[in-house]
RNA sequence: GGGCGAAUACCAGAGUGGCCAAAUGGGGCAGACUGUAAAUCUGCUGGUUUAUACCUUCGGUGGUUCGAAUCCAUCUUCGCCCA
């Protein structure tokens, strides 16, 4: 019996996933998994260039607009829910796509992330606490007490690192550090991971058109429709954090746009650094000149 | 024609005798990443393959000085003001 499949398409924000996913997909009459940790969010489709209405009805999607913008989501519960929905999709074909450039979700599927306590908003509010009376300082001297080896591998400056090694260890009663394997998990599937990437001009040059596109689509509507929940993370996001600057009066409207097109470059030097380091993936002319020879394409 | 001011690295902009290859911001480049990841954080950004080292830079030229981006002279360009 052969094993499902599992095709993930990748690439920097801009590279033309979606539009090759569904292509793809609706050729090999499979659904799509979005890997997108802001278009799994309602009410903010412009400015996460999610899958337009036409797109979504050509091929079944899922975790695109599924969830409120104040409902936390994680790269785990995106393992979880994505591996107990595969077996239903497997029924209906045996090889399925994956679309998406939220790498960290991507890894969390592929290879799978240690088991960590979810922490609780008592422990949240009591780390945050110590943070905002005793600094980034105070963080890492209790985290020192509590976990040696994760003050020493966590990224020093980092607050949030340090802050989330402090949760673990407080939540689960043992040094975060214990509970890393550092090992892969074992899928019953196979995977092939297939990423889009062009030239850094032609890709920076979509995204400085796209951005231009998103304005004109309506994003300063979108944006402002959001406003009064700018405070939660899924609105911590390029494009949205840009425009509530503009909205505050921290910048002209030109600025606020032209950052928004810089900090999607960055996002996408972010990504293609990230794929650099991923030793699996292959490019996708791989997968359609392959696809082509089976006559799929 | 006269008076004043300005000229600094990719850009903006500090620096006004030694601690200056030159603050800071922007932009650019590179990287980290195990439950907020479109997040969060880091490094580099004159040259010399490494450098607590050397070399070349602060509009041009010539001076003063042990030492100049910083002082003087002069030239050039730009801005403002008076004719």
């Amino acid at each position: 019996m052969k094993r499902p499949r599992l095709i993930v398409i990748t690439g920097p924000t801009g590279s033309g996933k979606t539009a090759i996913a569904i292509d793809i997909a609706s050729r090999l009459g499979c659904d799509i998994i979005s890997a997108d940790s802001r278009q799994i969010y309602r009410g903010i489709p412009i400015g996460t260039a999610a899958p337009t209405p036409e797109q979504l009805a050509a091929v079944p999607h899922h975790f695109v607009g599924m969830l409120d913008l104040d409902t936390p989501y994680s790269a785990a519960q995106y393992e979880a829910d994505v591996l107990s929905l595969l077996p239903q999709l497997w029924e209906k074909s045996p090889v399925q796509v994956m679309c998406g450039g939220s790498m960290m979700y991507i890894d969390a599927v592929c290879d799978g992330i240690d088991d960590l306590p979810t922490i609780s908003d008592e422990v949240r509010s009591r780390v945050l606490a110590l943070y905002e009376a005793e600094g980034l300082e105070g963080v890492r001297r209790r985290l020192r007490e509590l976990d040696p080896v994760s003050h020493a591998r966590v990224d020093a400056p980092n607050p949030r690192r340090n802050i989330h090694a402090l949760e673990i260890c407080i939540e689960a009663g043992v040094p975060a550090s214990s509970l890393l394997t550092g090992r892969k998990k074992e899928r019953p599937f196979d995977i092939e991971k297939y990423c889009i990437d062009l030239p850094r001009p032609v890709l920076f040059d979509r995204i400085n058109s796209r951005v231009d596109a998103m304005i004109e689509a309506g994003l300063e509507e979108e944006a402002r429709s959001v406003y009064h929940l700018r405070h939660l993370n899924s609105l911590n996001t390029v494009g949205y954090k840009e425009m509530f600057a503009y909205f505050d009066g921290l910048m002209p409207r030109d600025t606020a746009i032209a950052r928004m097109a810089k900090n999607t470059r960055v996002y996408a030097k972010k990504q293609i650094t990230w794929l650099k380091k991923a030793a699996d993936v292959r490019s996708i002319d791989h997968l359609t000149r392959t696809l082509r020879a089976d006559n799929i394409l």
